[in-house]
DNA sequence: TATTGTTGTTAGTATATACTAACATTCGGC
DNA sequence: GCCGAATGTTAGTATATACTAACAACAATA
Protein backbone atom coordinates (compact mmCIF):
# COMPACT_ATOMS: atom_id res chain seq x y z
CA UNK A 1 0.00 0.00 0.00
CA UNK A 2 2.11 2.94 1.52
CA UNK A 3 5.05 2.24 -1.91
CA UNK A 4 7.92 4.16 -1.44
CA UNK A 5 7.68 7.66 0.07
CA UNK A 6 10.18 9.72 -1.64
CA UNK A 7 11.89 12.95 -0.52
CA UNK A 8 9.68 15.03 -3.38
CA UNK A 9 5.93 13.09 -1.82
CA UNK A 10 7.42 14.02 1.68
CA UNK A 11 8.22 17.60 0.60
CA UNK A 12 4.55 17.80 -0.35
CA UNK A 13 3.25 15.96 3.34
CA UNK A 14 5.52 18.53 4.98
CA UNK A 15 4.21 21.38 3.03
CA UNK A 16 0.48 20.35 3.42
CA UNK A 17 0.73 19.46 7.24
CA UNK A 18 2.44 23.47 7.82
CA UNK A 19 -0.75 24.74 5.59
CA UNK A 20 -3.42 22.56 7.33
CA UNK A 21 -2.24 23.36 11.04
CA UNK A 22 -2.30 27.15 10.02
CA UNK A 23 -5.89 26.88 9.26
CA UNK A 24 -5.50 27.25 5.26
CA UNK A 25 -7.38 25.52 2.36
CA UNK A 26 -5.09 23.61 0.38
CA UNK A 27 -5.34 23.21 -2.87
CA UNK A 28 -3.07 22.58 -5.92
CA UNK A 29 -2.63 25.79 -7.17
CA UNK A 30 -1.24 26.85 -3.98
CA UNK A 31 1.35 23.69 -3.40
CA UNK A 32 2.67 24.52 -6.85
CA UNK A 33 3.55 28.43 -6.08
CA UNK A 34 5.49 27.25 -2.81
CA UNK A 35 6.86 24.18 -4.02
CA UNK A 36 7.81 25.83 -7.38
CA UNK A 37 6.69 23.49 -9.75
CA UNK A 38 4.09 23.39 -12.15
CA UNK A 39 0.06 22.98 -11.65
CA UNK A 40 0.52 19.93 -13.97
CA UNK A 41 3.28 18.47 -11.98
CA UNK A 42 1.03 18.94 -8.91
CA UNK A 43 -1.84 17.23 -9.99
CA UNK A 44 0.30 14.30 -11.14
CA UNK A 45 1.83 13.77 -7.61
CA UNK A 46 -1.20 14.21 -5.29
CA UNK A 47 -2.97 11.60 -7.36
CA UNK A 48 0.06 9.20 -6.94
CA UNK A 49 -0.37 10.70 -3.08
CA UNK A 50 -3.59 9.86 -3.16
CA UNK A 51 -3.68 5.89 -4.65
CA UNK A 52 -0.34 5.36 -1.94
CA UNK A 53 -3.37 6.45 0.71
CA UNK A 54 -1.37 9.83 1.92
CA UNK A 55 -3.72 12.29 1.07
CA UNK A 56 -7.48 12.98 0.04
CA UNK A 57 -8.95 15.63 -2.27
CA UNK A 58 -12.52 16.44 -1.83
CA UNK A 59 -14.79 17.62 -4.60
CA UNK A 60 -13.65 20.98 -4.23
CA UNK A 61 -10.12 19.73 -5.04
CA UNK A 62 -9.24 20.72 -1.46
CA UNK A 63 -6.13 18.35 -0.27
CA UNK A 64 -5.91 17.14 3.32
CA UNK A 65 -3.67 14.56 4.83
CA UNK A 66 -4.88 10.86 5.76
CA UNK A 67 -4.15 9.38 9.10
CA UNK A 68 -1.42 7.42 7.42
CA UNK A 69 -0.48 11.02 5.81
CA UNK A 70 -0.36 12.99 9.11
CA UNK A 71 1.94 10.52 10.21
CA UNK A 72 4.51 10.36 7.73
CA UNK A 73 4.20 14.38 8.09
CA UNK A 74 4.45 14.43 11.88
CA UNK A 75 7.68 12.06 11.41
CA UNK A 76 9.02 14.20 8.69
CA UNK A 77 8.88 17.57 10.64
CA UNK A 78 10.30 15.98 13.56
CA UNK A 79 13.36 15.25 11.57
CA UNK A 80 13.46 18.39 9.98
CA UNK A 81 13.36 20.15 13.38
CA UNK A 82 15.77 17.41 14.96
CA UNK A 83 17.90 18.30 11.84
CA UNK A 84 17.73 21.80 12.16
CA UNK A 85 18.84 21.52 15.45
CA UNK A 86 21.93 19.35 15.51
CA UNK A 87 23.14 21.62 12.27
CA UNK A 88 22.54 24.60 14.82
CA UNK A 89 24.06 23.41 18.12
CA UNK A 90 27.00 20.24 17.19
CA UNK A 91 27.86 21.60 13.58
CA UNK A 92 27.38 24.98 14.62
CA UNK A 93 25.70 26.50 11.21
CA UNK A 94 24.29 29.95 11.21
CA UNK A 95 21.07 30.06 12.51
CA UNK A 96 19.90 31.45 9.12
CA UNK A 97 20.85 28.19 6.80
CA UNK A 98 19.81 25.73 9.09
CA UNK A 99 16.53 25.24 7.86
CA UNK A 100 17.59 25.36 3.94
CA UNK A 101 20.56 22.38 5.05
CA UNK A 102 17.82 21.08 7.27
CA UNK A 103 15.48 20.71 4.01
CA UNK A 104 17.78 18.33 2.27
CA UNK A 105 19.00 15.80 5.27
CA UNK A 106 15.73 15.80 6.71
CA UNK A 107 14.92 13.03 3.97
CA UNK A 108 17.99 10.71 4.77
CA UNK A 109 18.20 10.61 8.40
CA UNK A 110 17.46 6.51 9.81
CA UNK A 111 15.31 6.11 12.27
CA UNK A 112 17.82 4.96 14.94
CA UNK A 113 19.95 8.77 14.13
CA UNK A 114 16.61 10.49 14.85
CA UNK A 115 15.78 8.84 17.93
CA UNK A 116 19.66 9.62 19.01
CA UNK A 117 19.05 13.35 18.53
CA UNK A 118 15.16 12.68 20.47
CA UNK A 119 17.48 12.25 23.01
CA UNK A 120 19.93 14.78 22.73
CA UNK A 121 17.50 17.52 21.52
CA UNK A 122 14.18 17.55 23.84
CA UNK A 123 12.83 21.23 22.48
CA UNK A 124 9.57 21.84 21.87
CA UNK A 125 10.43 24.09 19.17
CA UNK A 126 12.11 23.88 16.42
CA UNK A 127 15.12 26.84 16.25
CA UNK A 128 12.96 29.33 14.71
CA UNK A 129 10.33 29.21 17.44
CA UNK A 130 7.90 26.55 15.82
CA UNK A 131 6.60 24.06 17.67
CA UNK A 132 7.13 20.44 17.06
CA UNK A 133 4.58 18.04 15.94
CA UNK A 134 2.58 16.90 19.04
CA UNK A 135 3.54 19.64 20.93
CA UNK A 136 1.07 23.16 20.84
CA UNK A 137 1.64 26.60 19.57
CA UNK A 138 1.76 28.84 22.23
CA UNK A 139 -0.11 31.95 22.22
CA UNK A 140 1.45 35.03 19.63
CA UNK A 141 0.48 37.79 17.67
CA UNK A 142 2.19 39.13 14.41
CA UNK A 143 4.49 41.52 14.99
CA UNK A 144 2.31 43.68 12.45
CA UNK A 145 -0.56 43.75 15.30
CA UNK A 146 1.19 45.28 17.98
CA UNK A 147 0.89 48.74 18.68
CA UNK A 148 3.28 51.52 19.07
CA UNK A 149 5.37 51.81 22.74
CA UNK A 150 4.80 48.06 23.50
CA UNK A 151 7.00 45.61 24.64
CA UNK A 152 7.47 42.38 23.26
CA UNK A 153 9.44 39.23 22.86
CA UNK A 154 9.77 37.09 19.87
CA UNK A 155 8.07 33.62 20.00
CA UNK A 156 8.27 32.47 16.03
CA UNK A 157 9.51 33.57 12.61
CA UNK A 158 6.82 31.86 11.03
CA UNK A 159 8.23 28.87 8.32
CA UNK A 160 7.07 30.84 5.02
CA UNK A 161 9.50 33.00 5.91
CA UNK A 162 12.43 30.41 6.63
CA UNK A 163 12.60 29.92 2.98
CA UNK A 164 13.76 33.28 2.00
CA UNK A 165 17.78 32.80 2.49
CA UNK A 166 18.07 36.50 2.61
CA UNK A 167 15.36 37.72 4.80
CA UNK A 168 16.74 34.96 7.37
CA UNK A 169 20.27 36.92 6.78
CA UNK A 170 18.69 39.90 7.95
CA UNK A 171 16.71 38.79 10.96
CA UNK A 172 20.26 36.97 12.25
CA UNK A 173 22.45 39.86 11.41
CA UNK A 174 19.95 42.34 13.29
CA UNK A 175 19.52 39.58 16.18
CA UNK A 176 15.47 39.42 15.35
CA UNK A 177 15.61 35.99 16.35
CA UNK A 178 13.22 33.66 19.00
CA UNK A 179 13.50 34.58 22.51
CA UNK A 180 14.83 38.74 21.38
CA UNK A 181 13.09 41.55 23.06
CA UNK A 182 11.88 44.50 21.51
CA UNK A 183 9.62 47.43 21.51
CA UNK A 184 7.84 48.91 18.53
CA UNK A 185 8.98 52.50 18.80
CA UNK A 186 7.09 53.60 15.83
CA UNK A 187 4.59 52.66 12.78
CA UNK A 188 4.69 54.27 9.21
CA UNK A 189 2.14 52.70 7.61
CA UNK A 190 1.86 55.30 4.69
CA UNK A 191 5.39 53.54 3.59
CA UNK A 192 4.69 50.32 4.67
CA UNK A 193 7.31 50.10 7.55
CA UNK A 194 7.52 49.85 11.46
CA UNK A 195 10.71 50.65 13.35
CA UNK A 196 11.55 48.72 16.52
CA UNK A 197 14.12 48.84 18.66
CA UNK A 198 16.45 45.77 19.63
CA UNK A 199 18.98 46.19 21.73
CA UNK A 200 18.87 49.71 21.90
CA UNK A 201 19.28 49.94 17.99
CA UNK A 202 16.28 50.60 15.59
CA UNK A 203 15.54 48.28 12.75
CA UNK A 204 13.12 49.29 10.16
CA UNK A 205 10.83 46.75 9.36
CA UNK A 206 8.99 46.07 5.97
CA UNK A 207 5.28 45.15 6.68
CA UNK A 208 5.34 41.95 4.57
CA UNK A 209 8.03 40.94 7.35
CA UNK A 210 6.48 41.78 9.93
CA UNK A 211 3.44 39.51 9.76
CA UNK A 212 6.08 36.49 9.31
CA UNK A 213 7.07 37.81 13.19
CA UNK A 214 5.00 36.18 15.79
CA UNK A 215 5.25 37.95 19.24
CA UNK A 216 4.30 37.82 23.05
CA UNK A 217 3.40 40.99 25.08
CA UNK A 218 5.85 41.38 28.03
CA UNK B 1 29.81 20.60 -19.09
CA UNK B 2 29.92 19.29 -15.72
CA UNK B 3 25.80 19.12 -15.26
CA UNK B 4 24.52 18.31 -12.51
CA UNK B 5 26.16 15.62 -9.81
CA UNK B 6 22.77 13.42 -8.79
CA UNK B 7 23.87 11.18 -5.75
CA UNK B 8 23.33 8.06 -8.16
CA UNK B 9 26.28 9.85 -9.92
CA UNK B 10 28.07 10.35 -6.50
CA UNK B 11 27.88 6.50 -5.76
CA UNK B 12 29.81 5.46 -8.73
CA UNK B 13 32.03 8.72 -8.23
CA UNK B 14 33.26 7.07 -4.91
CA UNK B 15 33.46 3.54 -5.93
CA UNK B 16 35.42 4.01 -8.88
CA UNK B 17 37.61 6.20 -6.57
CA UNK B 18 38.09 3.18 -3.79
CA UNK B 19 39.02 0.70 -6.36
CA UNK B 20 41.29 2.44 -7.94
CA UNK B 21 43.45 3.34 -4.84
CA UNK B 22 43.41 -0.20 -4.02
CA UNK B 23 44.91 -0.34 -7.38
CA UNK B 24 42.16 -2.76 -8.61
CA UNK B 25 41.14 -2.38 -12.48
CA UNK B 26 37.66 -1.02 -12.69
CA UNK B 27 35.37 -2.37 -15.40
CA UNK B 28 31.46 -2.31 -15.53
CA UNK B 29 30.81 -5.64 -14.29
CA UNK B 30 32.78 -4.63 -10.64
CA UNK B 31 31.02 -1.75 -10.48
CA UNK B 32 27.55 -3.42 -11.10
CA UNK B 33 28.12 -6.02 -8.75
CA UNK B 34 29.40 -3.19 -6.14
CA UNK B 35 26.68 -1.26 -6.67
CA UNK B 36 24.04 -4.29 -6.96
CA UNK B 37 22.68 -2.84 -10.18
CA UNK B 38 22.43 -4.28 -13.70
CA UNK B 39 25.03 -4.32 -16.09
CA UNK B 40 22.95 -2.28 -18.69
CA UNK B 41 22.05 0.22 -16.06
CA UNK B 42 26.13 0.85 -15.49
CA UNK B 43 26.99 1.26 -19.29
CA UNK B 44 24.33 4.10 -19.53
CA UNK B 45 25.30 5.79 -16.45
CA UNK B 46 29.29 5.12 -17.27
CA UNK B 47 27.93 6.47 -20.53
CA UNK B 48 26.23 9.58 -19.04
CA UNK B 49 29.46 10.25 -17.07
CA UNK B 50 31.75 10.33 -19.79
CA UNK B 51 29.40 12.63 -21.21
CA UNK B 52 29.75 14.91 -18.57
CA UNK B 53 33.41 14.59 -18.24
CA UNK B 54 33.67 13.06 -15.02
CA UNK B 55 34.82 9.45 -16.36
CA UNK B 56 37.26 8.06 -19.52
CA UNK B 57 36.84 4.77 -20.89
CA UNK B 58 39.90 3.04 -22.64
CA UNK B 59 39.72 0.32 -25.78
CA UNK B 60 39.56 -2.15 -23.15
CA UNK B 61 36.22 -0.51 -21.32
CA UNK B 62 38.39 0.16 -18.13
CA UNK B 63 37.56 2.81 -16.41
CA UNK B 64 39.21 5.96 -14.98
CA UNK B 65 38.53 9.24 -13.35
CA UNK B 66 38.96 12.56 -14.92
CA UNK B 67 40.34 14.82 -12.85
CA UNK B 68 37.37 16.70 -12.80
CA UNK B 69 36.09 13.39 -11.65
CA UNK B 70 38.59 12.59 -9.08
CA UNK B 71 37.75 16.14 -7.69
CA UNK B 72 33.90 15.35 -6.97
CA UNK B 73 35.05 11.64 -5.70
CA UNK B 74 37.44 13.52 -3.70
CA UNK B 75 34.65 15.79 -2.15
CA UNK B 76 32.58 12.95 -1.77
CA UNK B 77 34.70 10.96 0.09
CA UNK B 78 35.44 14.14 2.30
CA UNK B 79 31.57 14.58 3.74
CA UNK B 80 31.10 10.86 3.76
CA UNK B 81 33.84 10.24 6.25
CA UNK B 82 33.14 13.73 7.68
CA UNK B 83 29.41 12.78 8.14
CA UNK B 84 30.70 9.06 9.80
CA UNK B 85 32.57 11.52 12.58
CA UNK B 86 29.65 13.73 13.23
CA UNK B 87 27.06 10.56 13.93
CA UNK B 88 30.01 8.85 15.97
CA UNK B 89 31.28 11.58 17.90
CA UNK B 90 28.78 13.89 18.07
CA UNK B 91 25.22 12.14 17.26
CA UNK B 92 26.58 8.72 19.30
CA UNK B 93 25.25 6.38 16.55
CA UNK B 94 27.32 3.12 17.24
CA UNK B 95 30.40 2.58 15.33
CA UNK B 96 28.73 -0.45 12.71
CA UNK B 97 26.02 1.79 11.73
CA UNK B 98 27.47 5.05 10.80
CA UNK B 99 28.96 4.18 7.52
CA UNK B 100 25.48 3.68 6.13
CA UNK B 101 24.03 6.48 7.75
CA UNK B 102 26.63 8.49 6.13
CA UNK B 103 26.32 6.78 2.74
CA UNK B 104 23.00 9.23 2.49
CA UNK B 105 24.01 12.06 4.07
CA UNK B 106 26.50 12.67 2.45
CA UNK B 107 25.28 13.54 -0.66
CA UNK B 108 23.27 16.35 1.06
CA UNK B 109 25.63 18.70 2.26
CA UNK B 110 25.84 21.75 2.06
CA UNK B 111 29.92 23.66 1.62
CA UNK B 112 29.54 25.04 4.50
CA UNK B 113 28.46 22.57 6.71
CA UNK B 114 31.03 20.77 5.46
CA UNK B 115 33.59 23.47 6.00
CA UNK B 116 31.92 23.61 10.01
CA UNK B 117 32.52 19.84 9.78
CA UNK B 118 36.20 19.79 8.96
CA UNK B 119 36.96 22.40 11.37
CA UNK B 120 35.34 19.99 14.39
CA UNK B 121 36.79 17.15 12.90
CA UNK B 122 40.45 17.59 11.98
CA UNK B 123 41.03 13.31 11.84
CA UNK B 124 43.48 11.95 9.08
CA UNK B 125 41.02 8.92 8.73
CA UNK B 126 36.97 7.72 9.15
CA UNK B 127 35.98 6.18 11.91
CA UNK B 128 37.09 3.04 10.32
CA UNK B 129 40.83 4.12 9.96
CA UNK B 130 40.70 4.54 5.82
CA UNK B 131 42.67 7.38 4.67
CA UNK B 132 40.95 10.68 3.98
CA UNK B 133 41.41 11.94 0.37
CA UNK B 134 44.81 14.12 0.38
CA UNK B 135 46.32 11.83 3.08
CA UNK B 136 48.57 8.89 2.56
CA UNK B 137 47.63 5.15 3.87
CA UNK B 138 49.96 4.49 6.40
CA UNK B 139 51.77 1.04 6.15
CA UNK B 140 49.26 -2.15 7.08
CA UNK B 141 49.22 -5.76 7.03
CA UNK B 142 46.23 -7.73 6.12
CA UNK B 143 45.58 -9.80 9.47
CA UNK B 144 45.15 -12.69 7.39
CA UNK B 145 49.30 -12.42 6.56
CA UNK B 146 50.28 -12.07 10.02
CA UNK B 147 51.97 -15.51 11.40
CA UNK B 148 51.10 -17.00 15.07
CA UNK B 149 52.11 -15.64 18.15
CA UNK B 150 52.26 -12.02 16.80
CA UNK B 151 50.63 -9.02 18.72
CA UNK B 152 49.25 -6.22 16.43
CA UNK B 153 47.46 -3.30 16.44
CA UNK B 154 44.30 -2.84 14.03
CA UNK B 155 45.08 0.15 11.61
CA UNK B 156 41.35 0.06 9.55
CA UNK B 157 38.32 -1.88 8.54
CA UNK B 158 38.83 -1.84 4.60
CA UNK B 159 36.07 -0.52 2.90
CA UNK B 160 34.21 -3.11 1.13
CA UNK B 161 34.20 -5.02 4.28
CA UNK B 162 32.24 -1.09 5.89
CA UNK B 163 28.81 -2.52 3.46
CA UNK B 164 28.09 -5.56 5.23
CA UNK B 165 26.10 -4.56 7.83
CA UNK B 166 25.85 -7.77 10.00
CA UNK B 167 30.05 -8.25 10.18
CA UNK B 168 30.39 -4.68 11.40
CA UNK B 169 27.92 -5.50 13.93
CA UNK B 170 29.78 -8.35 15.33
CA UNK B 171 33.20 -6.40 14.85
CA UNK B 172 31.77 -4.01 16.87
CA UNK B 173 30.35 -6.84 19.20
CA UNK B 174 33.66 -8.64 19.76
CA UNK B 175 35.70 -5.11 20.14
CA UNK B 176 38.00 -5.59 16.92
CA UNK B 177 38.08 -1.70 15.86
CA UNK B 178 40.99 0.49 14.59
CA UNK B 179 43.09 1.23 17.22
CA UNK B 180 42.58 -1.98 19.05
CA UNK B 181 45.44 -4.16 20.42
CA UNK B 182 45.34 -8.62 19.65
CA UNK B 183 47.05 -11.31 19.31
CA UNK B 184 47.20 -14.27 17.26
CA UNK B 185 46.47 -17.05 19.09
CA UNK B 186 46.67 -19.73 16.55
CA UNK B 187 45.70 -20.73 13.01
CA UNK B 188 43.08 -23.12 11.28
CA UNK B 189 43.65 -23.08 8.06
CA UNK B 190 42.13 -26.83 7.29
CA UNK B 191 38.94 -24.77 8.94
CA UNK B 192 39.48 -21.42 7.24
CA UNK B 193 39.89 -19.79 10.30
CA UNK B 194 42.51 -18.16 13.14
CA UNK B 195 42.15 -17.54 16.59
CA UNK B 196 42.89 -13.80 17.89
CA UNK B 197 43.10 -12.95 21.34
CA UNK B 198 41.02 -9.32 22.27
CA UNK B 199 41.61 -8.06 25.36
CA UNK B 200 42.08 -11.50 27.12
CA UNK B 201 38.86 -13.03 24.98
CA UNK B 202 39.30 -15.49 22.16
CA UNK B 203 37.82 -14.53 18.77
CA UNK B 204 37.30 -16.88 16.09
CA UNK B 205 38.02 -15.56 12.39
CA UNK B 206 36.92 -16.79 8.95
CA UNK B 207 39.70 -15.83 6.72
CA UNK B 208 37.72 -14.01 4.52
CA UNK B 209 36.82 -11.53 6.97
CA UNK B 210 40.64 -11.44 8.70
CA UNK B 211 41.67 -10.38 4.91
CA UNK B 212 39.14 -7.07 5.51
CA UNK B 213 41.07 -6.39 8.75
CA UNK B 214 44.57 -4.79 8.09
CA UNK B 215 46.79 -4.12 10.82
CA UNK B 216 50.52 -3.14 12.12
CA UNK B 217 52.90 -5.38 14.09
CA UNK B 218 53.88 -3.70 17.54
C1' DT C 1 40.29 -26.04 -30.72
C1' DA C 2 35.76 -25.92 -29.04
C1' DT C 3 33.00 -24.74 -25.44
C1' DT C 4 31.79 -22.06 -21.64
C1' DG C 5 31.69 -18.00 -18.88
C1' DT C 6 32.33 -13.06 -18.51
C1' DT C 7 31.50 -8.77 -20.20
C1' DG C 8 29.39 -5.03 -22.69
C1' DT C 9 25.65 -3.39 -25.40
C1' DT C 10 20.90 -3.03 -27.71
C1' DA C 11 16.23 -2.97 -27.47
C1' DG C 12 12.26 -2.49 -25.11
C1' DT C 13 10.03 -1.16 -20.91
C1' DA C 14 8.86 1.10 -16.38
C1' DT C 15 8.54 4.81 -12.83
C1' DA C 16 9.08 9.32 -10.62
C1' DT C 17 9.63 13.74 -11.58
C1' DA C 18 9.60 17.58 -14.23
C1' DC C 19 8.14 20.79 -18.32
C1' DT C 20 4.91 23.52 -21.96
C1' DA C 21 0.75 24.18 -24.56
C1' DA C 22 -3.90 23.92 -24.64
C1' DC C 23 -8.28 23.42 -22.88
C1' DA C 24 -12.08 23.05 -19.44
C1' DT C 25 -14.03 24.51 -15.39
C1' DT C 26 -15.05 27.24 -11.74
C1' DC C 27 -14.91 31.37 -8.95
C1' DG C 28 -15.00 36.25 -7.85
C1' DG C 29 -16.41 40.71 -8.88
C1' DC C 30 -18.78 43.91 -11.13
C1' DG D 1 -25.69 36.94 -14.60
C1' DC D 2 -21.54 37.69 -17.34
C1' DC D 3 -16.49 37.94 -17.94
C1' DG D 4 -11.85 37.53 -16.88
C1' DA D 5 -8.76 35.38 -13.69
C1' DA D 6 -7.61 31.36 -11.22
C1' DT D 7 -7.50 26.58 -11.17
C1' DG D 8 -7.27 21.80 -12.62
C1' DT D 9 -6.44 18.52 -16.19
C1' DT D 10 -4.90 16.37 -20.78
C1' DA D 11 -1.60 15.56 -23.97
C1' DG D 12 2.83 15.33 -25.34
C1' DT D 13 7.60 15.38 -24.05
C1' DA D 14 12.08 14.98 -21.43
C1' DT D 15 15.54 13.04 -18.16
C1' DA D 16 17.63 9.95 -14.73
C1' DT D 17 17.41 5.70 -13.10
C1' DA D 18 16.22 1.21 -13.08
C1' DC D 19 14.81 -3.55 -15.13
C1' DT D 20 14.82 -8.08 -18.41
C1' DA D 21 15.82 -10.47 -22.63
C1' DA D 22 18.86 -11.20 -26.09
C1' DC D 23 23.02 -10.99 -28.46
C1' DA D 24 27.92 -10.06 -29.61
C1' DA D 25 32.65 -10.12 -28.42
C1' DC D 26 36.19 -11.89 -26.00
C1' DA D 27 38.69 -14.66 -22.57
C1' DA D 28 39.61 -18.71 -20.23
C1' DT D 29 39.83 -23.31 -19.83
C1' DA D 30 39.08 -28.16 -20.62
Amino acid sequence: MTEAITPTIEDYLGLIYLLEREGQTVIGARLAKRLGVSRPTVTMTLQRMARAGLVRLNERKEVSLTPAGLEAAENLMRRHMLAEWLMRDLVGLPWHQVHEEANRLEHHLSEQATKRLEKLFQHEVCPHGNPMPGTTTSEAVPLLEVNEGEEVVIVRIVEEAEEKRELMAFLEDVGLLPGTYLRVSSLQPYNETMTVEVAGRPVVLGLAVARFIQVRRV
